[in-house]
DNA sequence: TTATAATTCTCAAAAAATGAGAACTTAATA
DNA sequence: TATTAAGTTCTCATTTTTTGAGAATTATAA
């Protein structure tokens, strides 16, 4: 392997389950010689994107944490919904966490959540954590919104290229414009969910909430939807004033947007 | 330049100044040929490093959104610090903002910040931002407690290796074993700050509070200052007990590591 | 100390990156 | 629709880097 995959190879051996790695270990697991990892890691450690931890251990570096800075102040969906998804969680009235999620390879992410204060669970949806495609309202509104072709091509990377029922249930979230589900991730919570589509950008997102499924009756199912759908607009407005002007955030374009109605 | 240097020095472009760039813009900073920065964002792209904006702009993509989050749960000082940070910010009973902050390279990056709820102000210092080595009390704190030797090649390669009155001070905040600034870093803003030192794992870092500095009067600064001290110390006794227990609990690791004084 | 593990270094062979420009795509325009 | 222009990928001979195996060196622990 070569160039940037190999450096990424190491760096995705980083994870959840075994956040600290040997150059042994490693070496095994990339099937390297030994001379070759720690070529790598010494490559890595100079960029800050690993680090040395106790006892010959490698771990991932803190440049993630300043990539991860830059990224917030930059992403289009973070800047134009950052402000409403606090909202909507203040709004929600319940405990609850706030989501705003994204395509990401062949999954969805989370960029950003937020809980309300009172919140005594917390979801598999967390940010950046890469969740399933096809399972919970904040992947599938996405999938829903997906042009016809960017969908195939996922679905049938992830092997449901032939799901007859998971295509008809993203034609009835397509027109319904929002899906809430229970327990379909984490059991006893539910997932309310509203696309947000920007063309563009080129850019299909969700904004969810998730709440504690007995606590969610019709009305709080239907106010939370009501709210969710709108706030969901609003933030795609904000994607599109963002459109209309540069990234770069001059005095001026700032001030344009606050001035929208 | 190579290897990793080259993907890096590409990424290094993308700040706050300039978020998104042309493979033109690009070709220019980096002195190369735009067919050969054209391969980079291939790569760079593929790997989720870069994603496409509008207008034949790049900007950061999202995949360090997934490693930040893998970096906060690895990081050890996060681990061992986070519940204390949160603790210090609510027990501060006055409008605050609370950071955990280490060494980066040759600067100093706030790896966790937490503000209590009724902040009006937002301190220079914040998660993912290098800052200055020698000013503010949060940078500080952690070049006093620093190995002389450390301290010395940091000094001399931020041109301050012959600056006397820092050496004194730095001498003064290791016997005093805190710092309180007013306004070094943010006008009209205080920083209070004590170090977080952790022999075994290699680590300086600090704990501090800003506040507004008119708000801060004797005997508040005086209590804030115990409060941290002893929120350092919390912090200090977990990352030890962290240690005596690796990350990834092999039960061989665990035995000798346990044997540790 | 000695032993053991961790890390860096050496070298020729193999593989990959380079740069200039041609070729191809895409989006906007006349 | 034809025509630009801009963006992106491709081609190929040359230069540069990476590779792997093991030796050499440097920490670390008993």
């Amino acid at each position: 392997m070569a160039g940037l995959q190999r450096y990424m190879a190491a760096l995705r051996l980083f994870n959840e389950a075994q956040p600290t790695w040997t150059v042994h270990e490693m070496a095994e697991a990339l099937g390297a010689p030994q001379s070759t990892v720690y070529r790598t890691i010494r490559d890595l450690l100079a960029e800050g994107l690993v680090e040395a931890s106790t006892d010959a251990r490698y771990r991932l570096g803190p440049a993630f944490i300043e990539f991860d800075r830059l990224t917030r102040l930059t992403d289009p969906l973070l800047r134009a919904g950052a402000h409403v998804l606090e909202q909507t969680v203040v709004q929600a009235g319940a405990p609850c966490v706030g989501l705003l999620s994204r395509l990401y390879a062949d999954e969805v992410m989370c960029i950003a959540d937020r809980a309300s204060g009172d919140v005594g669970f917390s979801p598999s949806y967390e940010r950046g954590r890469p969740m399933p495609l096809t399972q919970g309202a904040t992947s599938k509104v996405i999938l829903a919104r997906l042009p016809a072709r960017r969908l195939s091509k996922l679905l049938t990377h992830a092997g449901k290229g032939e799901d007859a029922a998971l295509r008809a249930e993203l034609a009835m979230i397509r027109r319904q414009g929002f899906l809430v589900s229970r327990g379909e991730i984490d059991a006893g919570l539910a997932g309310l969910a509203a696309p947000i589509v920007c063309e563009e950008a080129g850019l299909v997102a969700s904004l969810s909430l998730v709440v504690e499924a007995e606590r969610l009756d019709g009305f709080t199912e239907s106010r939370l939807v009501l709210m969710l759908v709108s706030a969901a607009a609003m933030v795609e407005r904000a994607l599109r004033a963002q459109n209309n002007m540069p990234v770069i955030a001059t005095s001026e374009a700032t001030k344009q947007s606050r001035s929208l109605p």
